[in-house]
DNA sequence: TGAAAACAAGAGCAGTGCTCACTGTTGTTA
DNA sequence: TAACAACAGTGAGCACTGCTCTTGTTTTCA
């Protein structure tokens, strides 16, 4: 590993390169904003010397999904240690948003037109938070009334958390999936401005309101 | 109005059949299927042409927005009639969905880049069907613990809701807010296939799940 | 040391939105 | 009815995109 040949170093510099010009074009031109030619402007190369780097733009869009996936799921683990709640989950994501609402978009936006994700390269990363909001869910005090969902309806999520090496009952599974789709369609509306203006000085406490209206 | 030049009535012909194409390109390839280039193709004319109808494609988009928050209110509101609930609003919102996937992304996905909505064009179609929510949502038996909300963060949404002639106190526009989001969060997940495959046959019976865990 | 692999260049294809100068046609008005 | 202005359509052109292919150069490895 230490010793690699010049040319080996002087690529695994450039991918990286790469992938830190994306990122920042993304961030501030959104997805659109990332231009293989420009790319390869910025780092004084001809436009079809990147293709020797990278696949095609969309194997790079690719990198920088798997990419943010993991960055908000570290910082939701991160915060969690101090503070183990549902609503240090959505204030995380939520920050997270506020810092990088591009990546955000990227991730739980639109998909991309034309383009599928490969499963190996968003499963993993792209779980991570839901699971850890499972076995809060779980800790909670138990609902009043039992899960209102039939059983199947519930099936591939059973399946694919199984998959994944946690298993919940479907009250618990039903429970996390509403707080999920809660927490992120506020954030999507907060991040996409679907409320119109004025919110940015009250996005903590609407958070704060939406975790306890869900989780009393 | 009923006798037009002909010029006049070529014109409106022209405006019509460039949404009806536009309309079709959104369906059949997303967003970024839509290109003036080739409507002015299909209409048999030169690129520049299309301009005379159409000030940009930014110009363009936005009559569709218009155009899919109204198809979708309208599509609300003709299902309240029989039925008059909250689950109502999510199943038809779904099926909408279902039918224009792309039309519902346009509206409730990620905002294209480098393009901002004229408000004008969406504030009235883009909030009757939360505005009908609330109403529906004030109607519920109340909430057994009083809305864990400052008041100054749901400030916004109350002058909004006022600007738009109607008064909710804020237990329930919290309530709102929260069923909004999850709904509209339960159907982005379900349309942009965040949960992965699997979930065709039990779309309803999860809207129906969220619905209950959420009006309970 | 010589062959193979990797890198880079440059031209080119097909597509995009949009502008501009230019004709021909239609509608209005003096 | 003749003149003029508004309108519709043309075609060339700009600046940009992703991506491919051929050619030449450099580095690595056997």
């Amino acid at each position: 590993m230490a010793n690699q040949t010049p040319r080996q170093r002087a690529r695994t510099e450039t991918e990286a390169e790469i992938i830190r010009i994306g990122n920042r074009m993304l961030d501030s031109g959104g997805i659109d904003g990332i231009s293989l030619r420009a790319i390869a402007r910025e780092l004084g190369i001809v436009s079809s010397a990147v293709y020797r780097y990278v696949r095609s733009r969309d194997e790079l869009l690719t990198i920088l999904i798997s990419d943010a996936f993991t960055s908000v799921a570290d910082a939701v683990d991160r915060d969690l240690v101090p503070q183990r709640s549902v609503f240090t989950i959505g204030a995380t994501m939520l920050e997270w948003s506020r810092q990088y609402p591009n990546r955000w978009a990227l991730i739980y936006g639109t998909p991309i037109p034309n383009y599928q994700a490969p499963r190996e390269a968003t499963v993993v990363p792209g779980t991570r938070i839901m699971v850890t909001l499972a076995g809060l869910v779980a800790e909670l005090p138990a609902s009043p009334s039992p899960s209102p969902v039939p059983a199947e309806a519930l099936e591939p999520l059973r399946v694919g958390l199984e998959e994944l090496g946690v298993s919940h009952d479907d009250p618990v599974i039903m429970r996390t999936v509403a707080v999920w789709v809660a927490v992120i369609g506020l954030i999507n509306a907060l991040r996409f401005g679907q409320f119109g203006p004025g919110f940015d000085s009250v996005e903590d406490e609407l958070m704060q309101g939406l975790v306890t209206t869900l989780t009393e």
